[in-house]
DNA sequence: TGCCAAAATTTCGTCACCGAAATACAGTGC
DNA sequence: GCACTGTATTTCGGTGACGAAATTTTGGCA
């Protein structure tokens, strides 16, 4: 029902396209593929979300209660909560929050630590490393699934541009 | 075959390839070109909010104000709350949040339809516009300097590849 | 020793978001 | 006319995130 003909002339158009249709004639100084990749890259990642936490939520687990676990398993299971914050990109007092109910949940272990104590020691504990790896191929299974579509040379390309985007971004702080 | 002419034998590595270095090893089944991109656009469109948000301040605005208005503008000024719930992706109670404090500050109308009285129309003011196009330029030169970095040809690639990728997206919970 | 700036983390107040249920209205069948 | 299904929007209750300020500890310095 209603396939397209592979036509060169008639690609298909995303919902994107018909927002910069809209778009284009009302601000001219205006870049077309920039606001267009950054208009897919925000529903992008907010649809990845929402499907991670479908997805995950098959295992008791919230996207966010996912990444902080994701990200403490990737220092080996041990890390300070300033530690997770710069990973994770958050405010603070965001950290506490996350850590208090993974704490509640039984999935980290909060100790102060012993050589510095401004510091607080948040151990992965194994019912949290268990329920990250059963998370984990969910949502693997997604971002492939998704991005499969791409060959292999051309997620290497997208990975690639995005990360001369980053560099930017990082070296912020330098001024211009 | 067809390597790049161009080479810098210190190619620069952004956060994300720091992060892939601690991942690869434990995680041999991933795909490192699908992480990376996806956690890439992950952190660049969380870093461009934050600094759409800094901007947008400048005027008095928030991000998702902003947000709302340039939906709305897009759609000549006028919509149903459905629409902008739509083009937002948002849950329906979120709207009518965004559009209570809109309207508190005088940038949006709502006025009961008069065809379809389960409609509210939303209709964007004078001062809602005025707002909206004085942020504009912020956002689009914020956009504008992080991107610029691509050439023409790459931001074309890029917004062309995330076009697939969305795509499949779109394609997802509609059935024709 | 005593003081003070800086660092790590938490507390507090506020706000936006979400899911689910409620409300109000439209269009259709009887 | 009257019930019934569907649609548009709002209300409600609860959670996470944020900025700002507070708390505790460290390390430098007089």
């Amino acid at each position: 029902m209603a396939e397209h003909p592979h036509q060169h002339d008639a690609p298909p158009r995303d919902w994107t396209d018909g927002h910069l249709d809209r778009w284009l004639p009302v601000l001219p100084h205006l870049d077309p593929d920039i606001e267009a990749a950054v208009t897919r890259m925000q529903r992008l990642i907010r649809h990845l979300g929402r499907v991670r936490e479908q997805g995950v939520s098959d295992y008791g687990l919230h996207k966010h209660e996912f990444d902080t676990l994701h990200v403490l398993a990737g220092r080996g299971g041990h890390a300070a909560p300033s530690e997770l914050r710069a990973d994770l990109n958050l405010a603070p007092a965001s950290i506490t929050g996350r850590l208090e109910t993974l704490e509640r949940r039984g999935f980290v272990l909060r100790t102060p630590s012993t050589a510095d104590r401004r510091k607080v020691d948040i151990v992965l504990t194994d019912a949290g490393r268990a329920a990250w790896q059963e998370a984990l191929d969910v949502v693997g299974r997604e971002e492939r699934r998704l991005l499969g579509v791409l060959s292999e040379d051309e997620r290497r390309t997208l990975s690639e541009l995005l990360r001369k985007v980053m560099l930017v971004q990082e070296a912020e702080g330098r001024d211009s």
